[in-house]
DNA sequence: AGTATTTCTTGACCTATGTAAAGTGTCTTT
DNA sequence: AAAGACACTTTACATAGGTCAAGAAATACT
């Protein structure tokens, strides 16, 4: 890493224009740095969230289990991007989602507390909260209307476009259940997009 | 009407255990009352949204455009439920959605820069605003979820249980593509539902 | 009232994706 | 190096849901 002072991830989370140096200083502060292996777990279901992550290096994925005990992974959390179990952090009830690494990570960590303090006491960290979660809100949504109107394949290019991340490093089974196809059916795209 | 005072639709929004009765006083005092024909909009595609609403008496869909035109109906809000396209209002960005009366509706309105007076100085608002969002986020994430994991009949037996006045209100074609299927589809599992 | 327009249903046929089961390849553990 | 355990592919067959086209029923328009 050529990287020095408070990480490349610490400030593309944080780069907005209401913040002043000074504040960002206050904000980095409140944050610690830690490493996760490999499938190990950041949430469990059942647990309520105490903290939220950003992920300085590897990749994260959020899964739920359905009425068959499969695993869904519902969202995936990629390098310099928030990692937030929101409705358990902010509603202060168990989390129904589990949060595992899919790969070894490098992580930033903040706490629950920590950021209630900044929250209330910066206008600027309440606006780029609420700008956040509507971002959120507005990408929940449109995978909604992708799953809607686009076929699987297309759905699986999306994701080698724009985030290739995840098709390097999570195995078929994850990606296939985050597009809501079987794993074989993924399988058979992948077949047909590159020979055939 | 049997109700007085302010509307059961607002006092079961503002229904949250850190308001005390002067701050709802205030909260209150910043909406007012209006109607709305049946197919008007409260938002088209393009336009800032700068106001929410809450609906007393009604029903109101979200819907955007598919590549090819057709009109997906992406959120449905019922009576006593916020109507609030956050991506647009709190981003201050042209939205991509459009917000129509499916029914004559009557309405209460709260412009942008009076709910941001509310927020930045009440923090009893932002606890409460934070709530709703994360609420808002957690549905969509479900829904993503639902249409990944149940079957369409199953989607529209939890719409007939869960959400009756959408099913009672809308024309089916509007509930057919919110529930991603194909109006004839839909026809063919109410068919199947109810004889045979 | 009568016509036009939209809404809903139905049938015939088609396709994308699911399910199940077997096979191959790769990594882990000992 | 052998034995398991995973990860991925492939084939055969099943099915939910799509598309298109025709009618019926309901609404709206003049």
């Amino acid at each position: 890493m050529s990287d020095s002072g408070p990480s490349r991830a610490l400030r593309s989370i944080y780069d907005h224009p209401l913040f002043t140096q000074e504040q960002l200083d206050k904000i980095f502060a409140a944050h610690t740095n830690f490493e996760l292996k490999k499938n190990g777990y950041l949430l469990e279901q059942g647990q309520t969230a105490n903290s939220y992550y950003i992920i300085a290096h590897g990749l994260v994925r959020f899964y739920v289990h359905d009425y068959n005990g499969n695993e869904i992974t519902t969202q995936f959390i990629c390098e310099n991007e928030i990692v937030n179990e929101v409705s358990s952090l902010f509603q202060r009830i168990p989390s129904v989602q589990n949060i595992q690494a899919v790969t070894d990570a490098k992580l930033w960590k903040i706490d629950f507390n920590d950021f209630q303090h900044l929250y209330h006491t910066m206008e600027s960290v309440r606006e780029w909260g609420r700008e956040w979660m509507s971002a959120q809100l507005f990408q929940s949504q449109q995978r909604s209307i992708e799953m809607i109107t686009q076929s699987a394949s297309s759905r699986y290019l999306h994701l080698i476009e724009h985030r290739p991340q995840i098709v390097q490093q999570a195995p078929l089974k994850q990606i296939a259940s985050y597009l809501g196809i079987a794993d074989t059916s993924l399988s058979r795209i992948r077949k047909e997009m590159f020979h055939g």
